[in-house]
DNA sequence: CGCTACCCCTTGTGTCACAAGGGGTCGGCG
DNA sequence: CGCCGACCCCTTGTGACACAAGGGGTAGCG
């Protein structure tokens, strides 16, 4: 990650992963092509945090894996969303919303007068 | 951490540590207290990330600490946000900010249809 | 006197983003 | 034809950090 040097990743990447899977099958450097098409270039995502991220997916049984050719002939992994990956990625979608909101909130408050 | 189960915490923190602090110095009770009311329950912080953080921050300059007493005529270590603390509440809150608008936009887009 | 609220701290433990590597294949270009 | 760049997969450190679970001490009140 990225133009924004602080690591608010964290618990984000997931999401991202899961929503991009939410298009249809996906394979892992499509994924990191979505990602940083879809926020417009701010969050880039390194290989190296990729796959072990769609390795941990699978073994939670988020996502399923299948090999087959990538639309430029090449072999490719393909990921596809499970029905409780779906499950998750609203639940915490909604979580990380309310996360954000709550978060914002009081990052917003108006600052005060200071001594 | 809290309601939401989810460790989206990282990185974050430490700018409402600041942001509390900025209302003028607290002790390391009050400032876990003020997130807690500032984000309507929303966020709880545990002590045992709270005290490691006020003393990481410590540790970069962000903020200053005093030995003092409480309100409540207890001994308590106050901190104080020093300059340099200051502004990178601003820097870290606006990168915060365009981190969580760039996230959002990704998952907020609307969900196609599926195979 | 004991209990609760207040106030400080530490030591595991686990997760995870990242940097820095490595490997293989396809298509095109000199 | 050989090379190079884009495509595509992966692993092994390393460090940061939130958390759980402990510990300690003081003030005031029933």
């Amino acid at each position: 990650m990225s133009d924004l040097d602080v690591s608010l990743m964290r618990g984000t990447l997931d999401l991202l992963i899961l929503k991009a899977l939410s298009w249809g099958p996906q394979h892992g450097y499509a994924v990191a092509e979505w990602i940083e098409q879809a926020t417009g270039s701010a969050l880039l995502v390194e290989e190296g945090t990729l796959y072990p991220a769609l390795h941990r997916l699978e073994r939670k049984g988020w996502i399923e894996a299948e090999w087959g050719l990538s639309e430029n002939n090449r072999r490719a992994k393909f990921y596809r969303l499970s029905r409780t990956g779906r499950a998750h990625l609203h639940a915490g979608t909604s979580s990380w919303q309310r996360f954000v909101e709550a978060a914002g909130r009081a990052l917003r408050a108006t600052a005060p007068r200071m001594a």
